[in-house]
DNA sequence: TTTCTATTGTAGCGAACGCTACATTAATGT
DNA sequence: ACATTAATGTAGCGTTCGCTACAATAGAAA
């Protein structure tokens, strides 16, 4: 499966200056995200950063696929290995979702969700990419009787699970508490 | 209670502005309300719009303020004047809030969250308000045996609409549907 | 009518935006 | 060594941003 080319070095350092890029949307945010704060970010210049990228859409759309891998990854280092009834894993991954060190993530996210919703070309499919990986994700973390239920558990895990974040984000942290008593 | 001052002409002509400001940002969004659209959408100048208010913040604040107070007018006159146990009310309020009708709010809506989770000094404050206002509507709707159950009923009855109406920005309006079966 | 205040237009400031033209330096293959 | 290409800096384009200075008009008060 030759689908990834041997990365030259154009591919590297395309790759290191990514990864700091994430670091910067995951600090400041979408809304922080143009060229020249990033370049600075990255250690360059806007100049470079239009050399190794052929505009800011495919800028932010690397980096964005970036910020999902590496959620992806904590949430799964995070979480237990074997399957889950409904309530226990949404308790299990609140605890992950909500906390601090998962929240830049979340911020991003709800920015992402907020440009989907408006039918951005470019946010869009980015974000119902990342959406449809987290429910499928779920659904293999689920112990549910039947292929039906799973399917169904998934779709509350996924709703339950963003409204959580959503509503924090209004600074109702303790209404999201509550929610989960 | 006369918290109210007798409305001078300015503030009449104030108001017959932020209603025109209050359908620009619902059909094109708060990313798309800037000083010069926004004028235009009113009918007058950018230099007008701050002669009427003080700065862009004054004029956002005051817009949001108008379209929540629609959002929350809608959202009474189309549910039921009875209190609902949980189950039943997340299926009638999912109906409105998802319809297409509504849509435009719920953009706007979570424009704001996205906003409001960056800790936005002045979206996080109104966002909190619309927040509370939904949550403590909620409650008053719900048919929930004592008061310690009813609270926990609104908790869940706001982070279950919530997360609807952000995986349906997903653009998974199917997962949505799934998750109500 | 005259004077004063309320309202509005015109023009522009300085900053940031995405992006590009042009020139230069550094690396590489022959 | 030399020719060619890759990598980078400098400068600036045209646009939009929030906001303001200044002048002109309009309407009410005297």
């Amino acid at each position: 499966m030759a689908t990834h080319r041997t990365p030259n070095k154009t591919d590297e350092r395309r790759a290191a200056i990514v990864e700091r890029l994430a670091d910067h949307v995951l600090a400041h945010g979408l809304v922080a995200a143009s060229l020249r704060p990033l370049a600075k970010a990255a250690g360059t210049s806007d100049r470079m950063l239009l050399y190794y990228f052929s505009d800011k859409d495919e800028i932010i759309a690397a980096t964005l696929q970036r910020i999902a891998e590496r959620m992806e990854s904590v949430l799964s280092e995070r979480t237990a290995r074997e399957p889950l009834p409904l309530g226990e894993l949404i308790t299990q991954i609140s605890s992950v979702v909500l906390n601090d060190q998962f929240w830049p993530y979340m911020c991003v996210w709800l920015e992402l969700a907020s440009r989907a919703g408006r039918g951005d070309p470019l946010y869009g499919p980015i974000a119902m990419q990342i959406g449809s990986g987290f429910l499928a994700w779920g659904e293999a973390q689920l112990a549910s009787p039947d292929a039906a239920a799973r399917a169904r558990d998934a779709a509350r895990l996924l709703v339950t699970i963003e409204g959580m974040v959503l509503v924090k984000a209004l600074g109702m942290g303790e209404t999201v508490e509550r929610s989960l008593g």
